[in-house]
RNA sequence: GGGCGUUUAGCUCAGUUGGUCAGAGCAGCUGGCUUACAACCAGCAGGUCAUCGGUUCGAGUCCGAUAGCGCCCA
């Protein structure tokens, strides 16, 4: 255990003395096992909540790819976590899985060649195919999960190593996954909450629907692509009335849905219709002609046709203005049979409109809409030809074909009621870069519709929900049975409900199972609870939960971070966490996001082995909080030359305070006498302020550049001037001085990197100190007591002689002479202040240029004067 | 269509409340084996701070408009 937090040492962290060749060769390797075995990282479960630093961290798709992405947010993460910790919180970091959804069936299904088919039986002896086959094999539910767990048990494998070779400094004792007992309990438990509090309903709504998927989809997943479509000009004759009415639409094929026309109110041109009627086209359905301030005058001819459902503005209009609903598109994307003439779909020639549509049916929509658009053009309701134009189409955001809007049975989470309450949530947020609020706010101010969480897929948490199966043989819906709390997690399609036994499965008299299962975010958004332990470990939730800080990208605010806000808001009344630390994205060199479709990955583990995992941390640390990034191995590279720095620098250092057995001793800090010593420490205590500050911001991007400013300034400058000086005898007072400075400035440094470069610093730490870095506090300027206030007056004498001898490096330079050659003199005029500042370092100077004789005088005009001696 | 961000050296980016702020690193060029480091060191060169206007004694810095790039929302 860290030093900082008890006494009792571990043989294996005492100092190891300073190796004669050091390298980064192998550091992620040999200090990942030991932070492991040392439990460097474990929470502390005795820490209070204030003391506690509790981080929800992302589960990133285990099933995805993995990508550069990752490494450069989780990072970000990461380096704030060490912060925290060296500061003496008790830092709960969890890592998670998310192996729950689509992106894992869609991996099993062409992994192993296989297809889920819910009517097969359970095989006890299946084994998939060492290679997948041509044609899909097809599988029951349970064996098809059965593959996506021990896929997915795989896929963490190599996150893991993943991230423990970038130095995450995760408590792995805490992992969990999205599709374990424990998540699904949290999920049904909290899906059971909600219902029982009426926030959550069932009911029959227009559902967005991915006719390829084959499952709703909600608005969060909705993404617009730009599709080429037509405007098709019909003309709608007028009922009772002479004359007609041309619209416009790109969705010619939902002619037979057509419920409605609609123009806006202040519209002159349509005012006189509102009321009357008009009779479709091919179909001669009498539809009513209505007003709506959605209706856009400047569209088309500036009247619509409202169909059930073209668009989610169909959907709007449908629901404010008490349309009937005629559904054609079936979940297949083809058009489905309608009975003419029936209530509901009455038609003034049923028969010529039965005609007519039966050709249609079975059709897709894409086939459906090229016969409509013939049979318009021969009876002459079609107007012109179509007219091409490029508009904005609703996709779900993994799908292939435009959604379809579909009428069909869901659970809906009521979130438009929450709206203001949200609203308020995201000022009350804490976000770093601030302006990401917006992104929230307008959100949450754009939300049409409650988040539907049913989904038709197979892997993923199952609603803790069945039906009873009335003597007809129908479910009745209307009367859910509810799972208790205490049976969780069930899954209702082997599990019965309470008061049944499984024989009564699907009979009449006897009940069915809920056979849908949660959107993913129904379980994601509740990662908080699902670490924090929510009901199964109130102990350890008291101590996490609210927690601190939520860091995700930016592109899944209206997803994973609105939807946990939700979950948050309804259950426990309150914030999920009190910070969200918003990461950019990585850019590849043309300023494109990287990603998987553009074929840019880049697969992180070569780059850590390549590079080492400080020098890619590096890299990643670059990017501010919610800049974009562009890939840069060059970064790398420098981060890599830092890290061998360190190395070498504190060898140097460290060489000076060896004593005869190889153990590093420094005098204490009250030896710090040398002003120029105290000019150098005065700075650093600076850029300890500086750091920490940013940290607390979470710019731990301006920590770093800060730190390694003043890093490399002091390995070429400080080093150099004490280089001769710190050889000296430690009994006396100038070597006792450099020696001092030396030890507490490293010491310093080390600690103000460690977030940073977890692995070199700690190697360092190793050489001469006891126990891990990582536990090591985090230093503040009373660590430096009264040793940095500069005694040297006004003027620093570091400054005066860093310049000096930069003058007489160009000299040597600008002269083709080596920095050994000597200064045979070496004059400087200054004011009074400087010239003191100048002598009380003379020594150092002297040493580190080679000066032989230095001449001095006070003078209005600066000015140095450097004569090289003769070459040898 | 509304909003947010961004534009500084060939490249990647710092420039905190307006007053040595025109910087760093990389790349380039010229030198140097300097007992911590040649995976290093020293030095040189480079930019009307996107454009136009305004506020001010003074503007990368504040305000307005325009343009390019990126994203969010409709």
């Amino acid at each position: 255990m860290p030093e900082q937090t008890n006494g009792s040492t571990p043989a294996a962290s005492r100092p190891t003395g300073i190796p004669d060749k050091p390298g980064l060769e192998g550091l992620e390797a040999r200090w990942s096992a030991r932070w492991e075995e040392d439990g460097t990282y474990a929470f502390d479960r005795s820490a209070n909540r204030s003391e506690v630093f509790s981080i929800d961290t992302p589960p990133p798709t285990v099933s995805g790819s993995l990508h550069i992405g990752h490494v450069f947010s989780y990072t970000h993460t990461d380096a704030v976590a060490r912060f925290h910790r060296m500061r003496g919180r008790a830092v709960f970091y969890p890592m998670g899985w998310d192996d729950n959804g689509l992106p894992t069936e869609r991996r099993v299904q062409n992994y192993f060649g296989v297809r889920c088919d819910p009517s097969l039986p359970f095989d006890p002896g299946f084994v998939p195919p060492e290679t997948p086959g041509k044609e899909p094999i097809s599988v029951s539910r349970p064996n098809f999960v059965a593959l996506c767990h021990q896929l997915t048990a795989e896929d963490e494998q190599v996150f893991e190593h993943l991230w423990r070779t970038l130095g995450l400094s995760v408590d792995w004792s805490h992992t969990y996954a999205t599709i374990s007992e424990r998540a699904q309990r949290v999920s049904q438990r909290g899906f059971l909450r909600l219902a029982h509090r009426g926030q959550v309903s069932q009911h029959t709504a227009p559902t967005l629907w991915d006719v390829d998927f084959r499952t709703a989809v909600s608005q969060a997943e909705l993404e617009d692509r730009e599709r080429p479509g037509a405007y098709h000009r019909i003309r709608f004759p007028r009922t009772g009335a002479e004359g007609s009415v041309d619209i416009e639409t790109t969705r010619p094929e939902l002619l037979p849905a057509c419920v409605a026309l609609v123009a806006h109110p202040d519209d002159e041109r349509y005012r006189p219709l509102f009321g009357t009627s008009v009779s479709t086209p091919l179909f001669d359905m009498q539809v009513p002609v209505v007003a709506h301030e959605l209706a856009d005058p400047e569209k088309g001819t500036g009247i619509a046709m409202i169909c059930t459902f073209g668009d989610t503005t169909d959907v709007v209009w449908w629901r404010e203005l008490s349309l009937p609903t005629h559904t054609v598109v079936g979940r297949d994307g083809r058009l489905l049979p309608v009975d003419w003439g029936v209530e509901g779909w009455g038609s003034d020639a049923p028969d010529v409109a039965a005609d007519v549509y039966d050709e249609l049916v079975g059709r897709t929509v894409k086939q459906a809409q090229a016969r409509i658009v013939e049979l318009l053009a021969e009876s002459g309701a079609l107007i012109g030809e179509p007219r091409p134009i490029t508009h904005p189409v609703k996709f779900y955001e993994k799908g292939e074909r435009p959604l379809e809007i579909v009428s069909s049975r869901q659970w809906f989470v009521r979130t438009l009621p929450l709206r203001d309450r949200l609203l308020a949530r995201g000022e009350e947020l804490s976000w770093h870069p601030p302006y990401m609020a917006h992104r929230f706010r307008s959100w949450v101010e754009g939300l049409n519709a409650d988040w539907n969480i049913s989904r038709q897929r197979f892997f993923g948490v199952p609603f803790p929900v069945w039906y009873p199966v009335a003597d007809s043989g129908e479910a009745v819906f209307d009367s859910p049975l509810f799972a208790s709390e205490d049976r969780l997690p069930v899954d209702p399609s082997t599990d019965a409900p309470d008061g049944y036994t499984e024989d009564r499965r699907g009979v009449p008299g006897g009940f069915t199972g809920d056979p849908d299962v949660m959107d993913t975010w129904a379980t994601s958004s509740l990662t908080p609870q699902i670490a924090a332990g929510w009901e199964d470990d109130p102990d350890l939730f008291a101590r996490v939960f609210p927690m601190d800080l939520r860091p995700q990208a930016h592109e899944i605010i209206r997803t994973w971070l609105f939807s946990t806000v939700v979950r948050s808001e309804l259950e426990h009344d309150s914030l999920p966490w009190s910070d969200a630390a918003i990461s950019g994205w990585v850019l590849d060199p043309d300023r494109k996001k990287m990603s998987k479709s553009k074929g840019m990955v880049v697969t992180p583990l070569p780059l850590l082995e390549q590079h080492g995992a400080d020098a890619v941390r590096y890299w990643a640390a670059g990017g501010r909080p919610g800049t974009d990034t562009a890939f840069d191995e060059g970064q790398m590279k420098v981060g890599r030359r830092l890290a061998i720095k360190v190395l070498n620098a504190s060898r140097f250092a460290l060489g000076r305070l060896t004593d005869s057995d190889g153990t590093v001793v420094a005098p204490g800090i009250e030896a710090i006498t040398a002003p120029i010593d105290r000019d150098m420490l005065a700075r650093l205590s600076g850029v300890v302020d500086e750091a920490t500050t940013a940290f607390e911001e979470y710019d731990y991007a301006r920590a770093l550049e800060r730190t390694e400013a003043f890093f490399w300034a002091f390995c070429d400058d400080y080093l150099e001037l004490v280089k001769t000086r710190a050889y000296g005898d430690a009994a006396q007072p100038g070597p006792a001085s450099a020696q001092a400075a030396l030890a507490l400035a490293l010491s310093v440094l080390l600690r103000l990197l460690a977030p940073i470069l977890p692995f070199v610093t700690e190697e360092v730490w190793s050489w001469w100190q006891v126990g891990s870095i990582h536990t090591a506090p985090w230093p503040t300027a009373s660590e430096f007591g009264a040793h940095a206030t500069p005694t040297g007056g006004s003027e620093s004498a570091l400054d005066v002689v860093a310049h000096v001898l930069g003058l007489i490096r160009r000299t040597k330079t600008t002269a083709k002479r080596s920095m050994r050659s000597q200064v045979a003199t070496l004059t400087v005029s200054d004011t009074q202040e400087r010239i003191a500042a100048l002598r009380s370092a003379e020594d150092d100077l002297r040493d580190a240029g080679g000066v032989l004789s230095l001449v001095t005088r006070v003078a209005d005009e600066p000015d140095v004067d450097v004569v090289l001696a003769d070459e040898a």
